[in-house]
DNA sequence: CTTAGTAAGTGGCATAGTCCCACCAACTTG
DNA sequence: CAAGTTGGTGGGACTATGCCACTTACTAAG
């Protein structure tokens, strides 16, 4: 069967993952290799890189993969961002990516420095962007991500993600907060998410140092709720 | 410097071309050309192709390229749907194609069939599918590309991509129930369409054989406004 | 000229979900 | 046991829609 002759792109599938980490949005990132003939040695980059034909059965497995290597995890979100290609985005060539971004959560996460991930690094969000530059068009990338992110959180339960198993709500609202950098109305916050039906209350409370708080856990869903309207303007509280 | 030396897939681009004919959802689809060598001969397909390198400058270009070639115009609107790749899709190999869908008024549309654009064609759409079954995982495409039209038209200003210049409110409105495939009630729609401040009237009226509609014009807007919520239940109406 | 018919466009009330503030509840610590 | 802090709720005000009936403006037919 023919193959056309035109030239191939490079073709490269890059993560981005999220986390809330010290009441702030964190990317992972990863240093690229020192060689001479690397493109951007040593500098940060998102985590990626070449499809594998022989062992990617798809995009998404790629991309799943890519997740292990470096954050040694199975992410409980993952979606396509989308695809960025053209002719200068990698000095190697005519090269298009295909991005995804995963959220996790930040409790019990080791990162494993080891097998063949470079040194890799959780780093806070300002804005839009990292306080390094990044290798390649990530910048962009990680722009576009955070952009994604942000709308999503206005009207859905995405943020569900980024919290592990058990959580209250009130672990949920801040960590909507922290994503969309703006206080929410406790009330409104609370009636939408339990008539949305997505979580379950345990039979147990979460103790601190004042009263005990409800521990919820989302029920078996895929992906994300979506709202009928976004979620409101601000509260008086903090952030 | 250095490329690795990993099997690069193939890289395609499809674009998936919306319009409203007769009262219906229609996309364009092409005759995938007749060769023995050719996979899925003469098989209905998504207009797309491989990228060309020497003359894409990016995914984008690569996609209004596809359009001019396939349509003969440039649709006023186009965004990337996202990617689609892995080891079975196409019997040449790994491949990958970024998917992008475009909208365009039906009216004074005519399809220039010569140039290298094979035989081209509008189709109704039945639901997320065509009555033909179509070449590779095109139906898939088409599918994805439907449920994300639905689901934007719902609380957005997409559809007016799909109209002329200059409509009327009730022209724009039977556009949202074809491609919603429900009646929506005529003053909410009025009421929130005007709102947007999407719209300024025209000093003109279009006129039939009953009292004559104000003529609208889309503002210089790029994309598509979001509404707060998604449209409504249905009406007594038609459809 | 008048009447019927049809589609454009509006008025106005009921409703649903939020916004917002104050309040009560439950627990720890000194 | 009082103070302090966070969890959680009650209830009225507000706003955009859902809904339905109504008016307006025009053509066509008689």
């Amino acid at each position: 069967m023919q193959v056309p002759d035109f030239e191939r792109p490079l073709t490269t599938v890059d993560v981005v993952i999220f986390s809330v980490r010290d009441e702030a949005l964190n990317v992972l990132l990863v240093r690229r290799p020192a060689g001479k003939a690397e493109p951007f040695p040593q500098a940060w980059a998102l985590p990626g890189g070449f499809i594998d034909t022989r062992q990617d059965a798809d995009l998404a497995a790629c991309a799943m993969r890519k997740l292990r290597d470096k954050a040694g995890i199975d992410a409980p979100y993952l979606e396509q961002l989308g695809s960025f290609g053209n002719a200068t985005r990698d000095p190697r060539g005519w090269s298009a990516t295909h991005v995804y971004f995963a959220l996790l959560a930040s409790e019990g996460l080791e990162l494993h420095a080891g097998g063949n991930a470079a040194q890799s690094q959780w780093m806070e969000l300002r804005g839009e962007r990292v306080a390094e530059p990044l290798a390649f068009d990530h910048a962009d990338l990680l722009r576009a991500a955070v952009q994604r992110l942000r709308a999503k959180v206005e009207y859905t339960s995405l943020p569900v993600y980024l919290l592990p198993a058990e959580f209250t709500l009130t672990e949920l609202q801040r960590i909507y907060e922290i994503v969309l950098g703006r206080a929410l109305e406790k009330k409104a916050f609370r009636t939408r998410l339990l008539a949305a039906d997505l979580l379950d209350p345990l039979p147990r409370t979460k103790g601190g140092a004042n009263r005990p708080a409800q521990l919820y856990r989302l029920k078996r869903r895929r992906g994300a709720f979506v709202f009928a309207r976004p979620f409101g303007s601000a509260d008086s509280g903090s952030t």
